[in-house]
DNA sequence: AGTTGGCACTCTCCCGTTGAGAGTGCTGAA
DNA sequence: TTCAGCACTCTCAACGGGAGAGTGCCAACT
C-alpha cells in the first residue's frame, strides 16, 4: 500500500480511536495533513473503504475502519507508545505492594492492567503442564482428622483435609511426611500412582489416595482461577451507552468457562496476539477487541494477561503497558517463588 | 396501619417489583381487590402517598413504592418465600462441587448467590478477631531460600519465601520447625512477638521475624478478600438500562475498599441487614438495596454474603435465598474444616 | 497523472407539534 | 364509606421540517 494511503489509515485509527466519532475528509486535513485538500483525501477514504479498511455507519458520515482496517494497522502501522513514567512507577508500586500468593498476584496483575489500560482486564494464573510435588507435609488436626500439605513446583500450595480411619499421633504423621518428601519429591502423579498401587492397606494408602486427588485436582482443575477486572472502564466508552452490549461481554467474562478456552488457545502460542472484533470465535464479544500476552516466573510456568475493550482501542498503548505489566508480574513471581 | 392500607402497600410492592412498571389504581382492583373499586383504591394510594410510603414519578403515572416503602414492607410485611426444591437441589450441588480451599469456596458462594437470586453478590472470607498459629513448616528450596507456611486458625494457610543470610539445610530447618511448633503452637502474633525479642541473632530470629509479618498482613490485610459476581444480572433490570447507573455501582463492587467497609459494619451486628437505597452510607448505591447475612464455619469465624441489587427487588425470595445459601456454604466450611 | 474547488445530494440529528392513552384527584350520589 | 363519572395532567410515540456534516462526482488546473 502506498505511504500516503498507510497514512491516512494510521490517521483515522488513531482520530476515532480518540473522539469515538466517524472521522471526515476535513478533520482529516485540518489535524493531519495541511498539504492536502480534503477532495484529495476524499478519494484516497473512498480507496481505503473499496479495500475493506474503512467503511461509514451511513452514506453522508464521516469513515470509521473495519475489524480488517484494525488489523492492518496493528500488524503494519502501529508504533509501541511508550509508557510515561508515573504510569511506570504505578505499574511498579501496585506490584510490589501486591499480596505475597500467587492468587494475589494475579488479581493485582489484573486489577493493574485494568487501571493503565482503561479497559477491562483478564488474567489466568500461571500453571505447567503437569505438577509436580516439592514437598509434603502433614498435620494432626483430630485423631482421625489429618490435614495434608502438598508443596508444587511453582510453590503452590495445597491443602486438604483428610478423615482417616484410623487415628495417628504427630510423631507418626511425622515420620509418614518423612516417608512421603522421600519417595514422591520431584515426581508427578504418575509416580504417587504407583506407590499407591503398591501400598498396602492402611494410613499411608489412605493418604497417597488424597495425594493424587490433589494432583489430579491441581492439573485438570487449574484452568481454575481466571480473573477479570475493570468492566467499569467498559462503561465510559460510548459503545457500551446501551447496556444490551455490555451484558454480552460480562456474559464471557463472568462466565469463566468461555475465558478458559480462549486464553488456553494462547499458552505455547505466540507470545502477542490480539483477537479484532469478528475474528473473535465467541459471539458476545463482537465489537470487541482481545489483547493477550502471556506471563509467569519461569518458561514452563504460564499465564495469560490480557485486556477485552473495544474495538476502537488504543492499540499502541495498550500492547506496550499491558507487556509492562507482564513483565512486571512475572519478575514480581519469580522473586516471591510463588 | 389499617389492614386494608398494607394489604393495598403489599400488593403495590409486589406488583411493582415483578413488573417494574408503576402500579395503578385498576390493576391493583382487577388483580388484586376484585371486590373494591378503583375509586376507592386510589384514595387509599393517596393516603399511602401521604404517609410517605409511596410516590409517582410524575403526576398521572402509577405508585412507586418509596425507600420508606420499601423498608415498611420489609419490616412489617415480608414473609420468607418458600425455596423450590430444584433450587435447594442447585445450591447443594454448587457447593459439594465446589473447590476445598477458602478462597475457593467464598467464590464459589458468591456464584451461587448471584445465580439463584438473579441479583449481583457480595462475599467477605469469614476471618476471626486474631489468627492463631496451628503449625508451622519450613521448606528448602536453595541453600539460602526457605519456604515459610503457616497453618492458621480456621486451616487458613499462609506461605511466604524467605531469602536468609545463613545457609540451612532441610534437616536443620525440620528440627527448627518442630521448635517453633512447640513454642508457638496455638499462640497468636503477640507471643511470637515476645518470641522475636528473646532470640538471639541468627536463622530463628530472622524466620520469627518473618512469621510476625505474615501474621500481621493475615489480621490487617485479611479484610483482604472481598469478592463479587453476577453483574451480567443486573444489566437485565431496566434501572441499569443506560449504564451510568451501573457505572456507579461497579465502582463500589470494583473498588473492594468500600466493600470492606460495608461488611465490616455486619459483623457483630446482627445476622441479616438489609440497607435500602438512601439508608446506604455511599452513594454510589442510591437506587440499590443491599441484602447482608453473615456466615461461616464456627461462631468465631464470620463472614459476610450479601445481595446487590436495585431497590426494586424481590426482597422475600433474596432473603430466604440467600440465608440458605450461608447456611450451605457455612456447612460445607465447616465439613471441609477449611 | 494527480490534485483541487465547486456543487448537488444524502442522511442523521434535533426540535417542536400533535394525538392517543393511562392514571389521577375531585365531586356528588348511594 | 364506597363508588361511578369526569375533567385534567403528563408521558410517549410518531411525524415533519430544517440545519449540519460529509460524501461522490466533475470539470479545471498544474
Amino acid at each position: 500500500m502506498e505511504n500516503r494511503k498507510q497514512a491516512i489509515l494510521r490517521a483515522v485509527v488513531h482520530e476515532f480511536t480518540t473522539s469515538a466519532v466517524p472521522v471526515g475528509s476535513q478533520a482529516l486535513q485540518s489535524r493531519y495533513f495541511v498539504n492536502l485538500s480534503s477532495a484529495t483525501i476524499r478519494s484516497e477514504l473512498a480507496e481505503l473503504s473499496d479495500l475493506g479498511y474503512l467503511t461509514q455507519p451511513h452514506t453522508s458520515a464521516g469513515r470509521v475502519p473495519t475489524d480488517s482496517g484494525y488489523r492492518y494497522f496493528v500488524d503494519f502501522l502501529m508504533e509501541l507508545e511508550p509508557i510515561p513514567d508515573r504510569v511506570k512507577a504505578f505499574i511498579q508500586d501496585k506490584l510490589r505492594a501486591a499480596p505475597g500468593d500467587m492468587e494475589g498476584l494475579v488479581e493485582r496483575a489484573a486489577m493493574t492492567v485494568a487501571a493503565v489500560t482503561q479497559n477491562a482486564s483478564v488474567a489466568s494464573a500461571p500453571q505447567g503442564a503437569q505438577a509436580r510435588i516439592k514437598h509434603v507435609d502433614l498435620v494432626s488436626l483430630e485423631p482421625r482428622e489429618v490435614l495434608l500439605i502438598l508443596l508444587l513446583e511453582g510453590n503452590l500450595l495445597r491443602q486438604q483435609v483428610v478423615n482417616t480411619t484410623q487415628a495417628a499421633t504427630q510423631a507418626q504423621l511425622t515420620r509418614l511426611a518423612a516417608k512421603l518428601n522421600h519417595s514422591l519429591g520431584g515426581r508427578a502423579s504418575d509416580e504417587a500412582r504407583r506407590h499407591y498401587e503398591d501400598a498396602p492397606l492402611g494410613l499411608e494408602k489412605e493418604l497417597l489416595g488424597r495425594v493424587i486427588a490433589v494432583l489430579d485436582l491441581s492439573e485438570k482443575g487449574s484452568e481454575g482461577l481466571v480473573v477479570h477486572d475493570g468492566v467499569r472502564n467498559l462503561l465510559r466508552q460510548p459503545e457500551f451507552a446501551e447496556s444490551s452490549r455490555l451484558h454480552q461481554v460480562l456474559e464471557v467474562l463472568e462466565e469463566t468457562h468461555y475465558l478458559t478456552v480462549l486464553l488456553r488457545q494462547l499458552i505455547g502460542d505466540s507470545d502477542l496476539q490480539i483477537v479484532i472484533g469478528s475474528e473473535n470465535t465467541s459471539s458476545g464479544l463482537q465489537g470487541c477487541a482481545v489483547v493477550l500476552t502471556t506471563y509467569g516466573p519461569t518458561a514452563r510456568l504460564k499465564g495469560v494477561l490480557g485486556v477485552v475493550g473495544p474495538t476502537r482501542m488504543a492499540y499502541s498503548q495498550t500492547v506496550a503497558r499491558l507487556q509492562a505489566v507482564a513483565r512486571g508480574a512475572s519478575d514480581r513471581m519469580a522473586e516471591l517463588g510463588v
